[in-house]
DNA sequence: GCTATATATGAAAGCGCTTACATCATACTA
DNA sequence: TAGTATGATGTAAGCGCTTTCATATATAGC
């Protein structure tokens, strides 16, 4: 591999030069660009990235920590972040943090010790106070659907409290009285938020918190099933049950059908999230959409204007969900 | 941050002394061990990894092409690779191929640059010419799902041929003989295999090959759907339908049931990959097992033998799928 | 007690770049 | 025409490590 070293000697200038043009930050002539270009081209010649990261003190690297590199949610995340950076020519480090905390401070860490320019975090499990003090440090992050007031600045977040509004809301609007709905794990703040949105139209409507069609769930599908079945084994009467996320609605989907419901006509269910499987389960499901590709490009963003001063861009930080009508919601009659 | 260099003055001894301790590769006398562990803990050390890459030529990064990072199979090998160099203290840089050539090479350009110290590719668009160049560089690397025989020995894939094979099998030892076929893009090698595979089967039970039942879809759920109504248009007579992966299984479940067909009762269909999702649409899905998670590990563990000697293992190279009976095939009756 | 051998440590030369700073033309001003 | 600002290039000092080679110290053999 030829260095920037040959590069000079064939081009007859000194090796400060080479930089010069490969980096733009200074003048330079415009014959003598020419002759860098062509010794480059000549030799096959490519930066030695490590090289440039040790001198500049710059890697070009964002670490990302994500909880799971699998499901829908986190592939359309990682999706929209990879597009943005790598057509910046930054890479993108990623790493999971599975939602405990010790997984995510490791991941932290070891992001950090990879000399990442910027972190995108993506955490639920560490706590408010843990980030609070990792923005002291010199590593820039932003987080992604996590609110945290004292980090509003660097914080990418949805309405999560609009969105279970919304859900609800939908169902109270059919006619819908009796409410079940299927928590995610309420440690999680999203789990909290989304809750609250529900009891918020319940109130709006004067509807009457029923606790007994409550369950908390885990965000997976197990989750859904068991909490559809816990309602009903309750013996409470409902006509709609609310699942804090499209994972959860699809266990309750699968699990109504298998004890012999029909979903809408027995009773209605939402989701959250808009996964791209909500389209299709059967019946096709009705939910919130979480513009997560959209937050993803938002969050590399972010960074590439707050941290490589690129991309003029404004920053949204919070982002509205709304609901998406499909089949598994029903009026009631 | 404190550098080796103040390391090595608070334990009295010379930096060379540190990076032994490190690096665990040179004996360094127990009492001194000691006083150089206390002096890095005292000050917070944490070695620069950018500058021990550029020393020692290795930047403990590799580099990971697929073709999307969203998806439930991407998803899932990417989750098996994390898992397994984390655990090494190596990185994972990952790009996204989005199955063009163009942005394939680009991809596996970029991550060389990178001074990736290995990589693990999921191509599909370039050609095999292309990778058996790339083999002479100096950088190593390992394709998933692919099989090259100039390149056996850096290859883990599955056999696909098998796979469709068995999803015929199944439906014929059923009693199914009229077959549709919607299969992936027939320029992807794990499509036409597959078919292969089917042919293969058919032939087998001396059964023929309806070319009218074929259709080529796109591997994703809007391809499942067309397939299945090309096929119905086709108006010939049918009793199951083979999709050459789970996304058009899906799409074509979806469609039977716009169409007011009910699986299995008027005909079967069996899908290719048992992405988590299978079991949540309805009917459950019969399908082929693809263990991309664990050859997902096979291939970093590939990787931590060849480029790092570590990890012993044994390598697999090729993986056997296998038949996972559920809702949506049918005894022919 | 003295040499031969093994073991532990230090000195210093890079790894391939970036970037102050110095230098040298050249162009402009008065 | 000298004096100065300006633009283009070169020089060289790092960036924070690894690693070879040389040196110093300890162990063993006779």
């Amino acid at each position: 591999m030829a260095t920037i070293y040959e590069v000079a000697k064939a081009a007859g200038v000194s090796l400060a030069t080479v930089s010069r043009v490969m980096n733009n930050n200074t003048p330079v002539r415009q014959a003598t660009r020419t002759k860098v270009l062509a010794a480059m081209a000549e030799l096959g010649y490519r930066p030695n990235s490590i090289a440039q990261s040790l001198a500049s003190n710059r890697s070009n690297s964002i670490g990302i920590l994500v909880s799971e590199l699998h499901g829908p949610f986190y592939g359309a995340m990682l999706t929209g972040i990879e597009a943005e950076f790598r057509a910046a020519g930054k890479h993108v480090i990623i790493a999971a943090g599975h939602s405990e905390r010790e997984t995510e401070q490791d991941g932290i860490e070891f992001l950090k010790s990879r000399n990442c320019d910027a972190l995108i975090l993506h955490v639920e499990a560490v706590s408010d106070d843990y980030l609070i003090e990792l923005a002291q440090g010199d590593t820039p992050f932003v987080l992604l659907n996590r609110h945290i007031d004292a980090l509003a600045d660097r914080c990418i977040s949805l309405n999560n409290e609009l969105g279970g509004y919304l859900a609800t809301q939908h169902l109270l609007e059919q006619g819908h009285r009796q409410i079940a709905y299927i928590a995610g794990p309420m440690w999680k703040t999203d789990a909290r938020e989304r809750y609250a949105g529900h009891q918020r139209a319940l109130q709006e409507f004067h509807c009457a918190l029923n606790t007994g069609l409550f369950f908390e769930g885990d965000f997976r599908e197990t989750g859904g099933s068991e909490g559809l079945q816990s309602i009903i084994a309750s013996k409470q009467p409902f006509t709609a049950v609310v699942c804090a996320n499209d994972e959860m609605a699809s266990g309750a989907l699968t699990t109504a059908r298998e004890l012999g419901y029909s979903v809408p006509e027995d009773f209605s269910v939402v989701g959250f999230d808009n996964v791209n499987f909500a389209y299709y389960t059967y019946p096709k499901l009705t939910t919130i959409d979480y513009p997560i590709s959209a937050m993803g490009h938002m969050a590399a963003r972010w960074v590439l204007s707050q941290v490589y001063q690129q991309a003029d861009t404004e920053v949204q930080q919070v982002f509205e969900p709304h609901l998406i009508s499909r089949d598994s919601t029903h009026l009631i009659v």
